[in-house]
DNA sequence: CAGTATCCGATGCGATACTG
DNA sequence: CAGTATCGCATCGGATACTG
């Protein structure tokens, strides 16, 4: 008794999207993951088993398609026609997302590895020069075999995210907190704050602490303003107006 | 375990709209539904236990209000602004079902009750005149008990639908099979050609048998083309030529 | 009319270990 | 690296009956 016995499209959409995890692969896949274990990066939590499964039946319903990897080694997935028309969809979740249900970053949502994924790949490596630049963060309150990770970025080789230790000279340091860097992330929390309440500090040369901020991105949603007054930590005064407070 | 765990809106609003059946009572208070049993005849297969459930969720999640109706007797449940913003998104998952993964109209997706009430909601009342007009529907091949039934409009009274004989006159009777029907709602099948091949057929004034094609619409989702070359009965010119056939 | 109470069965899914 | 195999519990939700 999966689907809904319904001929209602909207129906027959959801009996393929809404089964657990299903979206949030499909955001992976929308967002540019290709491989099997990239797609596990981003939804660390599903077991590999259920990730297998909804590929499958994602396939099946005709919204991703398994193919051969470029040099012979490997498959990997990509969204067909029918999937790239689910991203307006998908992003709109994500807006709606952010400006009802935003996360309060309870522990259990903070985790350094989906972070540092998700800044690798919003870090555009057209912003630096082909010399390798080396960007350590450092979060003083994660897991000790979390606490830090390596960001080498260079204009021709990309972006590379480590967390053992690459052996290059570190060429800026980000010591903060996870909280924090989620807070910056999500567009919580603007970057002059997190700086002058001393959340996080840089240390490198003055140039490249400077440029930070032109790189460093923020989440694809993280400029949409919560409308959620519930949720809301400061209340700007057309809200507080509205709100008759 | 409800929860993904993660701090992205996206997930964060999946948790909210990707439990079973919510999203197709969130379709039915966007299309209107305003009373419990109004809202179960959208989805007559889910239990009043988990509609109350789900509405219970909505509810504490933002998405919709309830309050008193208006003369003292129950409830109603309404959408919040928060729930409204997710009508382009509802919109949005019908089209892309249309497009992508319409109906087969398989028997059990097949259901007088729902369609009739379907049609109901979108029937304009404004098209009638003061007179009270009956028109009344047999499914050839519906089950005894729900092969009949009538429509009663009137510009001033609105439309009403019962599955028991109302007594009036009827001015309009339409013979014809649920899966015709259905497929003339969902557009699968242009009414021209239901008529041509005998598919339905109308007893009454000539007037009003030429008027149904002004007041019978089709489903908010029936003019959205099918994409899918999987699922298309047959197949345009510039479809075959895409797909080298 | 507008739900609640209760029960039980299917299964989804998490955990862990394993393989080509 | 890219998945599969297995297992067992929890819970979701379907069915039915009941109530203010």
């Amino acid at each position: 008794m999966k689907g809904y016995g319904q001929y209602c499209p909207v129906a027959k959409a959801t009996e393929i999207l809404n089964e657990r995890w299903t979206l949030l692969v499909l955001r992976e896949l929308l967002f540019g993951s290709r491989r099997f274990n990239d797609l596990r990066k981003g939804v660390p939590l599903m077991s590999p088993t259920l990730l297998s499964k909804r590929l499958k039946f994602l396939e099946e319903s005709g919204v991703i398609e398994r193919c051969r990897a470029e040099p012979g080694k490997g498959w990997e997935y990509q969204p067909t026609t029918a999937g790239q028309e689910l991203r307006p969809l998908v992003e709109m979740l994500g807006i709606w997302g952010q400006r009802w249900v935003r996360s309060r970053l309870t522990p259990d949502e903070l985790d350094p590895g989906l972070l540092m994924w998700d800044i690798r790949r919003c870090t555009d490596a057209k912003l630096f020069t082909s010399r390798r630049t080396v960007v350590q963060f450092e979060f003083s309150d994660a897991a000790p075999s979390k606490r830090r990770w390596w960001l080498v970025v260079s204009d021709k080789d990309g972006v590379d995210l480590c967390l053992t230790d690459p052996g290059f000279e570190v060429d800026l340091y980000i010591f903060t907190d996870l909280r924090t860097m989620t807070a910056l992330w999500m567009g919580d929390m603007p970057l002059r704050h997190a700086f002058d309440s001393g959340r996080i500090e840089l240390e490198g040369p003055p140039e490249l602490r400077r440029s930070l901020q032109s790189w460093l991105q923020r989440s694809p949603f993280g400029n949409v303003q919560n409308q959620n007054p519930k949720r809301k930590v400061s209340l700007d005064t057309k809200t507080r107006r509205q709100l008759r407070l």
